[in-house]
DNA sequence: AAGAATTCCAACCGCCATTCG
DNA sequence: TCGAATGGCGGTTGGAATTCT
């Protein structure tokens, strides 16, 4: 088959979405889940393709993203992964808890790598520094990241942070690719949500502090988080104490990747 | 003050992987 | 087992915002 295009070009919107749109995926998102982003601009009532429903959501939307500016610590943490892990923005994204793939992606391109190179033009004037930069650890960056030696057994988690329907289990979005995943996020972002709701009257007030408490942020740790939320702590709890005892889970090879990238992962206290 | 250049980021595109019937 | 449908990812772009001249 030809493959289908992302949006019916007919009377499909695009571009820049309207707060308006936004109150609609977030009322409709809070209520119903998204189960099927195909169908949902068409139940929700929005003229929008599902793609686009759907990066608007995980990009932008969801109430677990932390917005601002990345902090020296993340922007580090970015450097390291990315050392290790290349291009794999949405695998570095599920390394720092609030922020998103495109985000770091946008980052990358726009900072880092400029302060990368330009670290880079003048190496040897810091060489002799005994501390070593944080440009200066990076500076490998550039060349190619130690992509191959991941080992086969990871796979992606980036989407863990996406949200779920308020009815799911956060077992049923453990499954398929993101089985793995360590830092999975449960209905703890539409339970938040919750308190979100159509009955407030500021419903369709996005502000600040929206993002702000719907959050919890401050359950992160960074950098090189491993803690859990409030929420999902049970379930990182759980994925580390069962991998004392059995490392199939692959959380070792995590732990090297922070002890290597000199992080301290976050252990939950229990 | 105004136009040009640059930066930044939200959104889109197209491909690949996975799921499902 | 196969093909269609869907989700997810990385690369790219358009244009608003900011800085520079």
């Amino acid at each position: 088959m030809g493959r289908a295009p992302c949006c019916e070009k007919m009377g499909l919107k695009r571009g820049p979405w309207t707060p308006e749109e936004d109150q609609v995926l977030i009322a409709f998102i809070q209520n119903y889940g998204h189960g099927n982003w195909r169908a949902l601009p068409k139940q929700a009532g929005l003229l929008r393709c599902g793609k686009s429903c759907r990066l608007r959501w995980t990009n932008y939307l969801r109430p677990d993203i932390k917005r601002g500016n990345f902090s020296n610590e993340e922007e580090e943490t970015i450097i390291k992964l990315h050392e290790m892990l290349g291009n794999r923005w949405s695998a570095i994204a599920g390394r720092l808890p609030g922020r998103t793939d495109n985000e770091i992606k946008n980052v990358w391109h726009t900072h880092l790598k400029k302060r990368l190179k330009k670290n880079q033009t003048t190496p040897e004037k810091k060489q002799n520094s005994t501390e070593t930069s944080k440009c200066e650890t990076s500076n490998s960056s550039l060349s190619e990241p130690a992509i191959n030696s991941q080992p086969q057994s990871i796979t992606e988690n980036s989407s863990s942070y996406d949200s779920v329907s308020p009815q799911q289990s956060s077992s049923e979005f453990s499954s398929g690719a993101d089985s793995s995943s360590v830092i999975s996020v449960d209905n703890h972002d539409m339970g938040t949500m919750g308190e979100y709701n159509e009955s407030s009257d500021n419903f369709f007030d996005i502000d600040e502090s929206f993002w702000t408490d719907a959050l919890a942020v401050e359950n992160f740790n960074m950098p090189g988080d491993f803690s859990p939320s409030a929420s999902n702590e049970t379930q990182v709890q759980s994925s580390i104490s069962s991998n004392s005892s059995n490392n199939d889970d692959g959380m070792d090879f995590w732990f090297d990747l922070f002890i290597q990238a000199g992080m301290q992962p976050v252990l939950p206290e229990f």
